[in-house]
DNA sequence: AATGCTCCAGCTGAGC
DNA sequence: GCTCAGCTGGAGCATT
């Protein structure tokens, strides 16, 4: 395999050179990359076979790595897709965290409606659909009388508490006015005019 | 540019008529699946024009399909990575989810200290970083008590249970034994016994 | 941002130590990989800067990393794609390859007709669509007298000598009889034996 | 569990039923670009089992498929990395391709020597190194004197082609000027300028 | 609008 | 035999 062609000086030699030297260095910069590769992979080896849980690790490695901006926006789609799943009925037990609860709260989003309605809560009931639907629609009712979603009446463990914000999200999306703020793309370009793609 | 040899019958052709039907076949699933991809693009770009976050949406769209095993292991990753944030004391406030709660509890990981140390908290604290290193220390003392740590005394917004729950962690990992279960993969094929990958 | 559980010795802790310096370790690796890349990068735009193809440069790179095992997979995986074109014809004026031309001499894919029917073709022929039929079924006759593939009567830059490729591999894959071997994958688990996996 | 906050008109819901909407369509999408992903399998799996090399295949449907844009820049980076891989002496024993030899026809590489140096080359000789690297340095000679790539003397299966090709490359590349046409990327903004990124 | 980049999913080769 | 980690190719996104 002539590695160049035979002997001779070639030392005017440009572009040729250039090449070369290009190539080298990145297959250079390749292989070195390549020797980190093995490294960190013997390194998950040994995580794994001591019993950890890799997918977990690098997972927490990633988040280590990962500039903040890439945090805030991964938290600001979190935050969104909670809304989304509350208002589509998905939350499944879990209630808004906190970061949709600010979001919800910052927009104001509330349909503004009369009168607070909430009433004492007894923490002892039996948990049934029933009851679940309850507080659904207590949600609803909340919101539309302004009440703040964070002012969810049940405590962190509560089924309920999912229930009630999936009722006070699924109101404060259905006031039959225009997609409200904590629903839409934060920090967008236009900061509140909407641009209606398809009117 | 000849398609296929000009005039012919080939009607006894075998194997390149075999493989023009699979060629023709997998470009016609290919261009279907072309369409149903623009048709989804299309979507898309009208939902962000109406003011979604097509991140979250997507986000969501995802899940309704993800089959449930693969919700329950992304489930798994996600309350082990959320042990060892807390152990690393990487939690930033945010308490542990309900999933690792569970599999702190089921695997009873507690060190087994001596008696119970946890005494009444007043929530009108101010908080402070003493406050929190405070919080931090009764978790660990409790881990060592053998409290459990669904047990965490703070009510869910209080930062001071994020606190708690690491100082909980990291006692539960530093006990000098070895790694706990609760920081193991779960549904290991060996269920307790360790092997040392490179002895 | 708490780093980790405030003041104490923890000198036996060990399952949280290990978990940190395993991420640690990650952490670091990875850091470093990105420097490689970012190197890698300014090698690059260099090479964008002073003229050269970029894309063309990332492919020399590319071949001369990959180990000579892939190369010849490639090998394999081209040279079945080349007599898969000429058999659909589909050439475009590029005649068939080395490699092709071995695989298709080695496996000796002729239907072994009667007798060599190639006479002598001249080159000052004009190039029309008939002259590259022409060519094409004399390709085809040339296969089924056995005549091999490597023998194609034109030079390397006729246009006819693709045409005569593709009505030899055309033919060679149009006997009735099975699939020829030089269309099958090489080095098959089952070297000559068909599995019917439809019945 | 619950689809949706449970009986009432919600007529006039917005964000919801526009969210939901688009959600459900999306899910359907991919349901059926799913489906179409099966079938495909199922084809892919056949044309396995009946013999046929499936990645040569699927290289044949991806050829299909690309616009011709894609394959005509597919070409363009194919044929410098040929002039590259020549110039670097790299080709192993592949004389170089009708698109380099265009290209470097069309750009008038050559450095314009003095006069014509190529002299009759007789075809029976037995193939060393020596007799390589003589191609070579032929090649170069031709190159000097102004031949073009095309008139390479040597006919397109004798390894002494690609040899010659290797010494042209190399010196149209090796010249002390500026980097050649042929090695720049084709169809550049700034079309005969040269833009020294580190000068 | 075109291009480069980054992320993701699907595929392939090992390893228990 | 199945699973799993690594990898390559493609699609979406931001940028100019």
């Amino acid at each position: 395999m002539g590695r160049k062609p035979k002997s001779e000086p070639m030392r005017n030699s440009n572009a040729v050179d250039e090449l070369r030297e290009i190539v080298d260095t990145l297959v250079g910069l390749a292989d070195e990359a390549d020797i980190l590769k093995d490294r960190a992979s013997e390194v998950a080896a040994r995580a794994k076979s001591r019993g950890f849980d890799v997918a977990a690790v690098k997972k927490i490695v990633k988040e280590r790595r990962e500039p903040a901006s890439s945090k805030t926006k991964r938290d600001e789609v979190e935050s969104a897709a909670e809304i989304y799943r509350a208002a589509l009925g998905m939350l499944g037990g879990t209630p808004l965290g906190d970061a949709a609860r600010e979001r919800l709260s910052r927009d104001e989003v509330a349909p503004a409606g009369d009168d607070a309605t909430r009433e004492e809560t007894d923490q002892a009931t039996t948990i049934t659909p029933d009851v679940l639907d309850a507080a659904r629609e207590e949600g609803r009712e909340a919101c539309r009388a302004g009440t703040l979603v964070i002012d969810n009446p049940y405590t962190a463990r509560d089924p309920r508490r999912a229930a009630w914000d999936e009722g006070w999200c699924f109101e404060a999306g259905s006031d039959g006015m225009d997609i409200p703020d904590a629903f839409r793309r934060q920090k967008p370009k236009k900061p509140a005019g909407d641009e209606d793609g398809e009117g």
